[in-house]
DNA sequence: CCCATGAAGTGCGTTTATCGCACAGTATTT
DNA sequence: AAATACTGTGCGATAAACGCACTTCATGGG
């Protein structure tokens, strides 16, 4: 794909070493060099030295079979997260919200067509995945993504709607870009986005944009609930009131 | 100091970047080429060269001036996260001690003499700085640092103590590798660990190995809480029967 | 039991990525 | 305005990284 010039300046090793840690995910701990040179399309001889360089510095383990990844990896997020602002202004409100209202409340980034959870405060465990910050999830069929996708231009949000390939993942889950863009132009006009059931059956999340003091939207956050606990229209009720409280206090605080 | 073989199979860039990367934290959220190349004694071109590898691949950004972290290097830590078992099985439990209790929990690896966060349930913000999953803390001064380094052999224990340079961090607040020593015993004999105000003034928190089917220490888990609210003796009566129990629970599902 | 399969390790010649220096341009400081 | 500090660029030298080809080893099926 790339075959244009070869950029003086770039690390090729340093591109392909981050690829190779990417490449661990919840289906795959434990992965054979083989592994790795099929899922980061690298040479064996390429995914070798990077995994014995991963090794060498600590960030990998080997057993002479497997690679895993050491909890050292932690360190190169964690420098993220300590080094923004955003997640440790929101986490402390978010821990807040989430105690009055007894539902689990995080706050997302959009990231191309995925969202990416930076702050989280769970109540109990709804989702049949655990949700943590650094967890990335489909931005269109998530009231954290619509409310992101909604304050992009419509040509940007449906590119990236686009580009994620949707495709259902319970049976209530819209995917038509079109009846995509009518939703998002309603959460633009209502200001707050509810999902229901669209993620996972008896999942039910209503989000809210982040705004900063220049009035642009920077993140979403939101409160879910069980469908048995109650419904999407009482959910609403019970909790726009505080959410957008919230959203008006941190306005003023962001960025 | 590594003036040994060269090693053959070694990508030193990838070393070089995953050091780049890390020299970012709190204090340091945006850094000059030069900052980068002082941080990591690295070459400036060195350093240049990484950043700006960085930058095309996503993984930072410049502004011209300043280089800054993006959120997708959460993606490097996730991606421990997600294929890690501990981590996601204990999140849960501590929501629920977390809960029950009304007191913010933790679990930590040992990580050389540091601890490191891998899960957490925050109730209320009671430490200055925030915590989060990826954070380090030194093992000597805190709770579950002491209750991982019980579980090692003295040597070893105090090897650690002593890499890690300790400095008190408040009043309370022991140095000594010797009286270290014999509070390590304790732990190790009692099976929990307080720590009072070793930390941070004003915050009390108490420690238990996490043990693993073969009956191996491999973590730790804590309640914290502010020490106006309960004494280090109230909070042992208060909590311990909880922990032992989550203790029990935990020992046959985990490795 | 033996052969087919797939993966790991090794050696090597080639290539080019990486290195650090040196110089020039620019912003910031005193 | 001189001085300091930082960035961007070009370049030649070096060795670092590359991928191929081959051997070895483990696994599993016939």
């Amino acid at each position: 794909m790339t075959q244009e010039a070869p950029d003086r300046d770039h690390m090729a090793a340093l591109e392909k070493g981050l690829a190779v840690i990417e490449c661990f995910d919840a289906a795959h701990d434990k992965l054979t060099i083989a592994d790795v040179a099929r899922a980061t399309a690298l040479s064996r001889a390429a995914a070798r030295r990077c995994l014995l360089t991963l090794a060498k510095i600590g960030y990998a383990e080997f057993d002479g079979k497997f690679f895993r990844l050491t909890p050292r990896v932690l360190r190169l997020g964690h420098a993220w997260l300590a080094s923004a602002a955003l997640p440790q202004l929101v986490q402390p409100f978010l821990e807040r919200l989430s105690e009055e209202t007894h539902e689990s409340s995080s706050a997302c980034l959009l990231d191309g067509h995925e969202i990416l959870y930076i702050a989280r405060s769970a109540q109990r465990r709804i989702m049949s995945v655990g949700l943590s910050v650094g967890t990335r999830l489909p931005a269109f069929c998530t009231s954290m993504g619509r409310v992101l996708l909604a304050a992009r231009d419509p040509a940007d949000a449906r590119a990236r709607i686009l580009a994620g390939r949707s495709r259902a993942l319970t049976p209530h889950t819209v995917t038509d870009p079109d009846r995509l863009a009518t939703i998002l132009a309603e959460v633009r006009d209502q200001g707050y986005c509810i999902v229901d059931q669209e993620l996972e059956l008896g999942l039910i999340s209503i989000a809210m944009p982040l705004i900063n003091t220049r009035g642009e939207v920077v993140a979403a956050f939101n409160l879910s609930g069980q469908v048995q606990r109650s419904s999407a229209a009482e959910m609403a009720e019970r909790f726009l009131p505080g959410m957008r409280q919230l959203q008006a206090l941190l306005r003023p605080l962001v960025s």
